[in-house]
DNA sequence: AAGACCAATACCGTTTGGGTATGCCTGCGG
DNA sequence: CCGCAGGCATACCCAAACGGTATTGGTCTT
């Protein structure tokens, strides 16, 4: 698991598509595919189900996508962590 | 910043070496040096005082130490939270 | 003064990651 | 009923990242 896999699947998550999620982390849109099955691989289990309208989170997902938020939001603190306690 | 840079980290700062860390996370010593580099370059920090016997944290080294456990925890807790919330 | 220890660097091979092109399926409109 | 549009999945290729081996430089010890 990489913080570039639960980028990518916050964005998929937020967005409901992966081509909208691809525009929006600047990435075309195999990558994206591509990242997220490797995270319900390593996870075993199903984030999202697939749909002709694209991607909706399963409940696993959804509890992943709360954690996700948790472990960004706390990685993107820390270059003030270093400077400032 | 990637996962692996913090547990290289963290793996640094609790052996006080590159090279013991190394030994403890099952790779070789200079890609340990390189990720604690990239690291601190980064962060725009240095995190490890170098002397002739090994590497010591410094002031912004301890804090970011605290921190890395903090994100690793919770990423280690993933597997857990997908499956039971 | 020589050897030991440790981190840093050079260089190489492998692996990972992203991009383009394309296929497949589903739902919609004529 | 058929073609078209939208969306995810796959194939293939190239560049970047990562780790390993070999070596250097510097310091402490004897």
């Amino acid at each position: 698991m990489s913080l570039t896999q639960l980028e990518y699947f916050v964005a998929v998550a937020e967005s409901g598509s992966v081509t909208r999620a691809a525009s929006r982390c600047a990435v075309s849109q195999p990558p994206l595919t591509r990242q997220i099955r490797a995270l319900e691989d390593e996870l075993c289990a199903q984030l999202f189900e697939r749909g002709p309208r694209g991607m909706a989170l399963t409940r696993e997902g959804e509890r992943l996508l709360v954690h996700a938020r948790s472990v960004l939001a706390l990685v993107r603190a820390t270059p003030r962590v270093v400077r400032s306690g």
